[in-house]
This record gives C-alpha cells, sequence and structure tokens, in this order.
DNA sequence: TCCATATATCGAGATATCCCGATATCTTGG
DNA sequence: CCAAGATATCGGGATATCTCGATATATGGA
C-alpha cells in the first residue's frame, strides 16, 4: 500500500469518479451478450462516460491499476477493469493513521 | 469542505508530515516560557523539523489552513498553527464517501 | 524611532501532471 | 495471413506543483 502514489493517483477528479462510477456496473451501458457474467467495464464505456480521449482513459486506467486501486481482466480484444475493494479500503485506513490516529 | 483542493493540499509527505506532528505538541521544542499554554506551535519549529526553507514551510502552513485543515493564531511576532480536527475527520469522511458509499 | 526577529509574499527555475493526437500492439473473424 | 476493432504507448504543449532565495510586512524591545 503505496500511500503517497495512491494519493496522486486519487487526487483527480475525473479517476476519482471513475473508482465511483465502477461501484455500480448498471452506471455503464449494458454488456454485450458474450461479455454476460463478467466482472469488470471495459476502457470505451468508461471513456464515453467520461468524455475524454481514448489514449487518456487507458493512461488513467493504468495508473489507478498501478496504484493498486482496480483489477484488470483480459478478454478478447477488451479490458475489463473492476474496483479492488480491499486496496481501497487499505487505503482509507492507512490515509486516516497518518492523519488522526497517533 | 473542498475535497478536491484538501486532496492536492495532502498530495505532498512533508505537509502530510506536519499534520501528524502537529498531532502532539511534544513533536517539537518546548515552547518559550510566554508562550507556555498557548495552543499550536510556531512556524519556525515546524521549519526546523521539517528541514525545508522558511518561505516554503510559511506556504505549506498557508495551505493547509486555505484547506481548512490548521488553524493559526497570531501572538506577537509568532503566528501559531494547530490541527483543526473538525475539518480533518470532515475530510476523511468526505473521501470515504466518495470512495466506498454508494 | 530604529532594529532585530518572526512570518508572509514575490519571482523563478526545475519537475510533474494533464490531456491530446498519432502510432503501436494485441486479438478475433474471414 | 490480413483487416478491423479495442486498448496501450509515445511525444509533446499547456498548466500546476515544488522549493528556493530575495524581499516585504508586522511586532516587540532598546
Amino acid at each position: 500500500m503505496d500511500l503517497d502514489k495512491a494519493l496522486t493517483t486519487l487526487n483527480n477528479p475525473v479517476r476519482r469518479k471513475i473508482l465511483h462510477w465502477l461501484k455500480h456496473r448498471s452506471n455503464f451501458p449494458a454488456a454485450l451478450p458474450e461479455h454476460a457474467g463478467l466482472d469488470g467495464v471495459c476502457v470505451a464505456y468508461i471513456q464515453e462516460k467520461a468524455g475524454l480521449s481514448q489514449s487518456t482513459i487507458s493512461n488513467y486506467m493504468g495508473l489507478l491499476k498501478e496504484a493498486g486501486l482496480v483489477l484488470s481482466e483480459r478478454h478478447g480484444q477488451f479490458t475489463f477493469y473492476r474496483r479492488n475493494e480491499d486496496a481501497i479500503r487499505a487505503l482509507l485506513q492507512a490515509f486516516e493513521k497518518e492523519l488522526i490516529e497517533l
């Protein structure tokens, strides 16, 4: 848990929003039939929702992944990203510990 | 509670350390006799502990204050800074809410 | 009043972040 | 194998952050 890297990654409203949107699959268009039952959301859907360029969103997802905040799984040409709930909780705890606990 | 501004302010290990140090007055040299009973720590002590220039620390304390994370009180030539516990808790809650709660 | 001390502000060079378009890579269908 | 589509990476211009030294401001003491 690299708090510094995680905070840098989350010090951006769009990346925070993405993490927030990923909380519920219903924030995105329905998955293709062949992807039914798969967890996560593909880059194109996230891009459309965020309204930024493809390269920017791919980069953002890479940053979120490097910080450990999302997990990714490739299925064919698609990469599906989903939240890493454990890491998100760990980040919040580390942050709270540094700020509040002695 | 401007989450964005607070996160930007705390996206810096020295500023986080300062907030951490301010948790306990004993992290700094003893107060001068004439300042006994006063809450907070003067800029010079914080500067010495952080090992950065006077202007940098003054600037940092200004950022922390602007973000609402510390309170300041002037006494003579000295400015005493102390944590704003309510704001720190509010920040953590807002951050947690954006990341975890629906 | 004049000075020394504590803090704040200014201006700037170095570095990092933001976000894009262009291009490269990977994968499936034909 | 090849073309098309999804994603990843590259290169770069604009903007923001980092941190400094120099300077300005404020205050208490001689």
